[in-house]
DNA sequence: GGTCTCATGTAAATAGTTACATGATTAT
DNA sequence: ATAATCATGTAACTATTTACATGAGACC
C-alpha cells in the first residue's frame, strides 16, 4: 500500500478536501516530516476513487474551474485502519551530506566545512521553526485532542535537530583544522590509493 | 546529477570495482547512510560509461560470468569534484513514523504504542551497531586516512538513534496512559471531527 | 544433490518530481 | 495592470525496486 495514498486517506478522515486543499494541509501541517506534490496528488485522488476508497463530489455553482471535493468512504477508512495496525518498515537511508563526510578526503577540506556550516544553519533554523510552533499550537490549540500527537511530531523534530546540530557542531570541530592546513599553501591535491 | 552516480564515482575513486563490488562495499561501509540495489548499480554504471565517466575493462580468462571492472576517468574525477563544490539540497522528509503519530487520534492508542516500541528496538540496535563499528574501526584502522571522515559518519548514526530512543521513550510515556485506559473496556472508537 | 556466493544483466512496475497548460478571482 | 492565489489536471522524465533469467564454482 502506497504511502502518499495513506498520508491522503489520513487527511480526509478529518474532512472532505479537494486536491488543493490536500497540498496546503500537508505544506503547512505536516511539512516538518512529510511532503506531497501536486503532480502526484491528483493521480493518487483518482487511483483512490477507483478503488472505492473515497467519494467524489463536484461542487456546483462555481465559475473558473471545477472544484472536485474528496471524502472517505467506509473501505477508505477500513484501509487507513488496516494500516495502523501493520507494522512500519524502515526506508532505505540516503543521506547525501554523510555520503560527501564519508568520501572526504577525496575533497577540499574548505568544501566539507561549508558543507556541514550550511547544514548546521539549516538544522538550526528548523530547530526554532518547530520550537515556535509547538509554543503556538500549546498557547492557541490547547484544547484541541490531536494537541498530544502534533506536539509528539515536533518533539520529534526538535530533539533530531538538536542531535544534528551538536553532530555538526562537533564535525565542524575536527573539520576545520584541515582547511587550515590546507589553505596557506595549496599545492595538487593527494590522489586517493 | 544524480544521488546514485555519484556515490559510484566516489567509491570508484578508491580504486576500480564491479558493480557487485559495489554492491558490497555500499552495503558493508556505507549502510548505516545510504543504500544501493543491484538493479539500480548496473543500468548507473551504463550510463556512467556512456558519459565517459567511467573506464570498463572486462577481466580475461574467467571462466562462467564475465566480470567487468570499471575505474575512474579524468572527466569523471572532475564530475566527482564538481559535486564537493555544489551545495547539498535537502530531501523532502517522509516519516512515516511521524504521519502515524500525526493521525494518531484516528488509530487505536495500543498500535500507536507497538508502532513506537519497534522504532525504539530497531534504533537501540543501531545505536549498538554504530558504537561497535566505530570501537572496532578505532583499534583496527588507526592509521587510516579515511578514519576521521568514517567516525563522523558513524558519530552522525549514533547522535541521531539516541535522540530517537529518547523521543521514542518519552512517547511511550505519553502513549502508554491513552492505551491502558481504552483497553480494559472497549466500545466503538469515536469518530473523528 | 543442494545451497551459498560470485557475477551479470534486463524487464516491469512503482514512486515521485517538474514542467506544461489553462483560466478565474482577488488584492495591490 | 499585474501579481498572487485558487484550482485542476496531464505529460515527460527520473529514480528506484523487485522479480526474472542465467550460470559457474565452492562447500557441505
Amino acid at each position: 500500500m502506497n504511502r502518499t495514498e495513506l498520508a491522503i486517506l489520513g487527511l480526509l478522515a478529518y474532512g472532505p478536501k479537494s486536491g488543493y486543499d490536500i497540498r496546503q494541509v500537508v505544506e503547512q501541517r505536516l511539512g516538518h516530516f512529510w511532503h506531497e506534490s501536486l503532480g502526484h496528488i491528483y493521480p493518487i485522488l483518482k487511483r483512490l476513487h477507483r478503488k472505492g476508497w473515497v467519494h467524489r463530489r463536484t461542487e456546483p455553482g462555481r465559475a473558473g474551474p471545477q472544484r472536485h471535493v474528496y471524502s472517505l468512504t467506509s473501505d477508505g477508512r477500513a484501509a487507513l485502519e488496516g494500516w495502523f495496525r501493520e507494522p512500519i518498515e524502515p526506508s532505505p537511508p540516503r543521506n547525501e551530506l554523510l555520503l560527501r563526510i564519508f568520501l572526504g578526503r577525496l575533497a577540499e577540506p574548505e568544501d566539507l566545512v561549508r558543507s556541514v556550516s550550511e547544514y548546521r544553519d539549516r538544522r538550526r533554523e528548523h530547530l526554532e521553526r518547530f520550537r515556535d510552533i509547538a509554543r503556538t499550537l500549546e498557547a492557541e490549540a490547547a484544547e484541541d485532542p490531536d494537541l498530544t500527537f502534533w506536539l509528539l511530531t515536533l518533539d520529534a523534530g526538535v530533539r533530531a535537530a538538536e542531535a544534528a546540530v551538536a553532530w555538526a557542531d562537533d564535525a565542524l570541530e575536527r573539520l576545520e583544522p584541515l582547511a587550515a592546513s590546507n589553505a596557506p599553501h595549496r599545492h595538487g591535491k593527494d590522489e586517493p590509493a
